[in-house]
RNA sequence: GGGCGAUUAGCUCAGUGGGAGAGCGCUUCGUUCACACCGAAGAGGUCCGGGGUUCGAAACCCCGAUCGCCCACCA
């Protein structure tokens, strides 16, 4: 459509012809640092002047890099910090960054490596030092890839956790729990793993089912003989008995007798223990106490010695034999083809599939070794962890993956926190000449000669599961713990609430148990660490395949920032977002978003050269036209419904709407309305005005609501709107008190429904679209003009074509009909096929509507609002009948 | 071995008791001045299968199938 050249001369507004967002994201973002907007307050909170709002950053580790997980997790957290701020919270956003241990160390070694170095040829110190340069030099690209995303986190308060304050924290932590007794040092079965040479937790081995081979051996022999299955034949080394069920008949006779371990001579019990179930394989199994579990347990029950014969590297040790010296997996073969020399060998190359520990880190197959350990006693801490989350006193979000969380709570083992490497906090822990053993808080002193400290390290995950109180100032009273503390919400992906949340979780309610450390800081509610977990789930390629390096379908989230802009990733990431549950990503989709933000320009800009304002006074409603009404009711409407989906974490839903009233109802309908509203307001220089203080109205509301999601386009429009200082600080719209204007609604409902006709039968008909098509209304009192000036505009209707035929389209109270005129050149047969079609759908829809209303159990049981409902559908339906038999006949008699 | 989730348009997914939806893709038409990163009109689905509850089921219950994930010390 055209508009009038009489309108007053557009004003160019102060933006570009394009959108181009990577001339724009960069220069905001740092216009917001050099602003403070991010920058938190305690005084604030502490006043009482505003509530406080934190979420602590989940640290990523100081060797990674910005993947699309991560885009996903801080573009959410983004999300509710901003909104947030613009509710007029006092927000702390804190970042920073995980030591991660193992993965550092290894990484560093690697780069040794490739000068034939290792961290043994330059000592603790030195190795160390290394590391923190590499620290320094290379560590942390993901926090200059947090400033491209957006993330309004408070830098001032960026943490490490190997700071002097969270190692603080962490000795403190261990002292007291090491008095309290929950953390202890024992020789116990823990995972191993021979590549990185330390031990680990249940949590850094990664099960998968492999496939190996089932050897059964023949120990003893004539009726003494009894044959047990393994796995792992080297581990035969180290047997120190033989075990059976208690009830197993076959074996009773055998139960306390002893017999020769094969290959190596020594005599070893037949014992009988219930952990052996007699269904399987023999009913016999071989006990090596020293490199299983189980056996371990057994072997406690029975007395019965551990023989350790695997060195930390693997390799076969001090068995006696010729074995020693060869690493495991040879020694399993060399193993077997003695046991087959000497006849042994009852039955092998059984295939067997089952389940091996891999070290997450390395892949190396993880051995059970018996070993000397610090662990943490978790049963009382997990019991509190768990209450916390039954009590309600912790909600996670989707609450169906509590079910998760409790199982873990309720089921995990001790926990392994000492690692053997150099990397990471120290054990706090002394040993004395005379064989004391002493813990020391960071006040203390370290004890004087002859004292040496344990040279393990503490598990990063120890440190980690510090971390919301622990940057915060703890063990220190810090203001910052007083306005902050419990955080109010932790955002991660449910893949690590076993490792990471349920940790925090039980840190932070032994501390909470204890009146938070005894120090008084944060004493109210402080029994927890985050009141809130609202977890997402982890992002796919566009087949929902999980993405992998090694299947090559992983993306890098910064070549898409620097393709369509850190806006389009942020929405599309927020709208795929649903609580709990996985998402895919594809270009194409980021493509989408960035189109999302070039309309929302285009119509800002567009909007702007129209006159759109702000209001300087509220609207009078007098002067409001029915699609101001509508435009105005529906962004109450999308402001609630978009505030109410943030406060339940409802990200995609709410990306959604905004998505849809942005687009398919602001731009493609009110826009083209208000252009009519333009035209005619030329001679009318308030409804000139009206219209442009609505725009102005609904385009700041909207470019609020939409700049927790895509920061850099709405701040940069809404300056140029408004003149205002910044989005940032920009208050969260409100809804108005206006009651909902229904009759405006019904009004455009009919525009819409009737242009949507009138450009069907144009495009059924093959009109060329240049050709006009009249559209006259009928019926209807005064107010109908406008009605009528509005779908001439949209339909291009015009007055070249002269009527015959008409189409009858009923508005709601049947008053104004529509006539469309279609004598020229119609295609006959086609329109008449459409109509025949349409007749039948419209035939089944009242037999549809029928068999309800004529169903007294339905009429007496169904809602009121739903008999309503299809009363209507019945009519309409019966008026469409009637309308297309007499358009119908018209054809078919003029054909 | 235990637990959880999913199954809806070609693809990725919303919809959880009352007329089958969105984005992308596809077909046709259109560069009349906000936007071709656009507009208009369309095509396309026995809502995995089978039972049950209900006036009414994609949705609730049961059984089954397939896929996925998590946990797990079965030699």
């Amino acid at each position: 459509m055209t508009l009038s050249t009489s309108r007053p001369a557009p004003t160019t507004p102060d933006l570009p012809a394009q959108y181009d967002p990577s001339s724009v994201e960069v220069p905001l973002y740092r216009r917001w640092l050099a602003a403070g907007y991010f920058h938190a307050d305690e005084q604030r909170v502490l006043s009482g002047e505003r509530s406080g709002f934190s979420i602590v950053l989940p640290p990523p580790n100081v060797t990674g890099d910005l993947h699309v997980g991560h885009a996903l997790d801080h573009t959410l957290m983004d999300i509710l910090a901003r909104w947030h701020r613009m509710s007029g919270d006092e927000v702390l956003w804190l970042p920073g960054m995980d030591h991660a241990g193992i993965a550092t160390q290894n990484l560093v070694e690697k780069q040794l490596a490739v000068d034939g170095k290792t961290r043994h040829d330059y000592g603790r110190e030195l190795f160390i030092e290394k590391v923190w340069d590499w620290k320094h030099e290379s560590g942390g690209a993901i926090l200059g890839q947090m400033k491209r995303l957006g993330d309004s986190v408070d830098w001032s308060r960026e943490r490490f956790t190997l700071d002097d304050g969270l190692s603080s924290a962490v000795q403190t932590i261990f002292k007291m729990m090491f008095d309290d007794g929950l953390i202890y040092r024992a020789e116990r079965i823990i995972n191993w793993c021979p590549g990185c040479m330390t031990a680990l937790s249940d949590i850094e081995v990664d099960h998968s089912d492999d496939a190996g081979e089932l050897v059964s051996i023949r120990y003893g022999d004539g009726d003494d003989a009894i044959v047990v299955a393994t796995t792992r034949v080297e581990t035969m080394l180290g047997d120190t008995a033989i075990a059976v069920h208690p009830e197993d008949q076959r074996y009773a006779h055998l139960v306390g007798t002893t017999v020769a371990l094969p290959l190596v001579g020594r005599r070893i019990p037949i014992v009988a223990d219930s952990h052996v179930e007699p269904e399987f394989g023999t009913g016999a199994v071989k006990v090596t106490p020293a490199h299983d579990p189980n056996d371990f347990e057994i072997g406690r029950r029975h007395g019965l010695p551990a023989i350790t014969i695997l060195s930390e590297e693997a390799d076969i040790v001090g068995t006696g034999t010729p074995f020693d010296g060869l690493n495991r997996f040879e020694a399993r073969a060399a193993v077997k083809e003695a046991l087959r020399g000497e006849g042994r060998i009852v039955a092998e190359k059984i295939p067997y599939l089952h389940s091996v520990g891999h070290c997450s880190r390395s892949g190396d197959v993880v051995e059970p070794r018996l070993s000397l350990q610090w662990f943490v006693k978790v049963a009382p801490l997990a019991k509190a962890a768990g209450d916390a989350v039954r009590e309600g006193r912790t909600r996670i979000h989707p609450p169906d993956l509590a079910a998760r969380y409790f199982d873990w709570v309720d089921n995990m083992h001790d926990w392994t926190i000492s690692r053997q490497l150099w990397w990471g906090h120290r054990i706090p822990v002394w040993y004395g000449p005379e064989g004391e053993i002493r813990c020391i808080g960071p006040a203390e002193e370290p004890p004087g000669a002859g004292w040496t400290q344990d040279p393990d390290v503490l598990d990063t995950w120890f440190s980690s599961g510090l971390w919301p109180f622990s940057t915060m100032g703890w063990p220190e009273q810090s203001d910052t713990l007083r306005a902050f503390y419990p955080t109010s919400v932790l955002v991660t992906g449910y893949d690590i609430l076993f490792f990471w949340v349920a940790r925090m979780m039980m840190f932070g309610t032994y501390l909470g148990g204890k009146g938070f450390g005894g120090n008084g800081a944060a004493d109210k509610g402080a029994d927890v660490p985050f009141t809130t977990v609202a977890l997402h789930g982890l992002v796919r390629d566009q087949y929902g395949k999980k993405m992998s390096k090694s299947k090559g379908n992983g993306v890098d989230p910064l070549a898409w920032i620097e393709k369509f802009g850190a806006d389009a990733v942020r929405f599309t990431l927020a709208r795929g977002a649903n609580p709990g549950a996985d998402q895919a990503i594809a270009e194409k989709w980021v493509e989408g978003s960035r189109n999302f933000c070039s309309k929302l320009f285009n119509a800002t800009r567009f909007a702007m050269m129209n006159g759109a304002a702000l209001p300087s006074e509220p609207l009078a409603a007098s002067a409001l036209t029915p699609a101001d009404r509508w435009v105005l009711d529906r962004l109450d409407e999308v402001t609630a419904d978009t505030t109410a989906l943030l406060a339940d974490f409802q990200f995609g839903k709410a990306a959604e709407g905004l998505y849809h009233f942005a687009w398919d109802e602001f731009c493609d309908w009110y826009l083209e309305l208000a252009k009519v509203q333009i035209l005619d307001g030329a001679a009318d220089p308030v409804r000139l005005a009206t219209t442009g203080a609505v725009l102005g109205t609904v385009l700041d509301a909207l470019l609020k609501l939409l700049h927790p999601f895509i920061p850099f386009v709405t701040e940069m429009l809404w300056t140029a709107l408004t003149g205002g200082e910044s989005l940032v600080v920009a208050p969260w719209p409100a809804v108005s008190d206006r009651a909902v204007d229904t009759a405006a609604a019904g009004w455009v409902a009919d525009v819409q429904a009737l242009t949507t006709e009138i450009r069907r039968f144009r495009s059924d008909q093959g009109l060329a679209p240049s050709r006009k098509v009249p559209a006259r209304l009928a019926g209807g009192d005064g107010s109908v003009s406008a009605f009528a000036a509005a779908l001439s505009r949209l339909t291009d209707a015009g007055p070249e074509f002269a009527a015959t035929a008409a189409i009858e389209a009923a508005l709601a109270d049947g008053s104004v009909h529509v006539e469309l005129d279609t004598s020229t050149a119609v295609d006959v047969p086609a329109e008449i096929a459409r109509l025949t079609k349409d007749l039948a759908l419209a035939h089944k829809e009242i037999e549809a509507t029928d068999s309800k209303l004529t169903n007294t159990s339905f009429m007496q049981k169904a809602p009121e609002h739903v008999v309503e409902k299809i009363r209507a559908r019945a009519a309409r339906a019966g008026a469409d009948i009637e309308r297309l038999t007499a358009r119908l006949e018209t054809l078919k008699g003029s054909s």
